[in-house]
DNA sequence: ATCGTTCTGGTACATTCGTGCCACTAGCTG
DNA sequence: CAGCTAGTGGCACGAATGTACCAGAACGAT
């Protein structure tokens, strides 16, 4: 039995990791991800989620007992993904002593991009977070996702000088979250520009204590 | 035919108001709400709709020429109320020259009260938030709830004297919807006086110009 | 080569789904 | 009264769904 083993996928999932049934399993999750975020939760079904990953259809039951375990699978995925790469970013900001103008417009710049390239993924995040609302396994996963951007945001803050870090974590992160759900509801091609920047600048300049963003 | 004619439903929903037909329609959206928010877009059938509303199931689909109608409808209700409610918040205390204090306090324990009464109509929100990035009519909606927001925040702004009230407001309707997500994902029921008012409180002060709310 | 496990791909089935249909009642207009 | 429209409620149908099942391929270990 390959289901419930859910230990055994790969530590680094690029290009050709993981054994060859693990790398099918992945596909089959992309797949799902694909589809939760261009049509929508209701659209996973075991037929659809099958012949978008290219596999028979008993390969989706095969590695997944059930419809459940197949959007819980998907969205630790996802969250884990979006988790390491938020960490790259921030890890790799952190020792360069920015100024707030700059640290707004690398995370604002990094965030509006990464939304507008893979929309899909991002809609499918939200809405297995709102999914996790209703399911305690789910919601476990959910909350350690939030204590990783909020580590991760407070790391910022103090990296910027803010005398009260855990509390603006909380705003950022909140913000950031706020304005990536406005960014895949309105469909606006200058968002990055026209919203996020000035937004993200002007808050990281008040948080950081009242310093103009270009001074 | 009664179906298409959105026009009809009564513009004042309490108790007795609206045509006799008009309130079962009413009766409809709020169990298709109250499904969303307990269960998940999935659940949302025309038969779980009919039995949670104690209407046959031929009601759903003489009031709705279809699913997507329904749901389309549905968002719409639950947008136009959660408007109306934070418009009268925010009408209610433009005029009064509060201090930024007392602004968060009054916002993130509204806000905080809201989401925690009716957590089911907070959480369809989002979804159908979400599915209105697929559905060209539903995004339009949307994007004049939004904007309504928007307006409402920077009102608020001026009223604390902020340099940029525009920005200001992108940054505030952003920060409130990130945090009600949290709210809504966390559970926690402390989250009024744990997260959301310290949240806000830090968030307003900043941007009215570092005066220290309790000053 | 032979065995056991992992994985594959096809098919079958009971259930549930959206929706169309129709006979019927309620309530108003003339 | 008749007549019309809005609204009601039960039922049926074809399509889609989750999942079980099974015969066999692939493949490492002995």
């Amino acid at each position: 039995m390959y289901q419930n083993d859910s230990g055994a996928q790969a530590g680094d999932p690029r290009g050709g990791g993981g054994s060859k049934g693990a790398r099918r399993r992945e596909e089959i999750l992309r797949a799902t991800l694909r589809l939760i975020g261009e049509r929508g939760t209701d659209s996973v079904t075991h037929r659809a989620v099958a012949e978008e990953a290219g596999v028979p259809l008993s390969a989706t039951t095969y590695y997944f007992a059930s419809k459940e375990e197949l959007l819980e699978q998907t969205f630790m995925l996802a969250a884990r993904e979006e988790t390491e790469r938020l960490e790259r970013l921030v890890l790799e900001l952190a020792p360069r002593s920015l100024t707030v103008g700059e640290w707004a417009a690398a995370v604002g710049g990094q965030l509006a991009g990464d939304v507008a390239s893979e929309p899909a993924k991002h809609v499918a995040l939200f809405e297995l977070g709102l999914e996790a609302t209703r399911r305690p396994q789910l919601r476990e996963e959910l909350q350690r996702w939030q204590d990783a951007h909020l580590r991760l945001a407070e790391l910022g803050c103090r990296s910027i000088g803010s005398p009260e870090p855990e509390t603006d974590a909380l705003v950022i992160v909140a913000t950031l979250t706020g304005l990536m759900l406005q960014q895949l509801a309105g469909g606006r091609t200058d968002f990055a520009e026209a919203v996020m920047r000035p937004a993200l600048e002007r808050l990281f300049e008040r948080l950081a204590g009242g310093v103009p963003a270009n001074a």
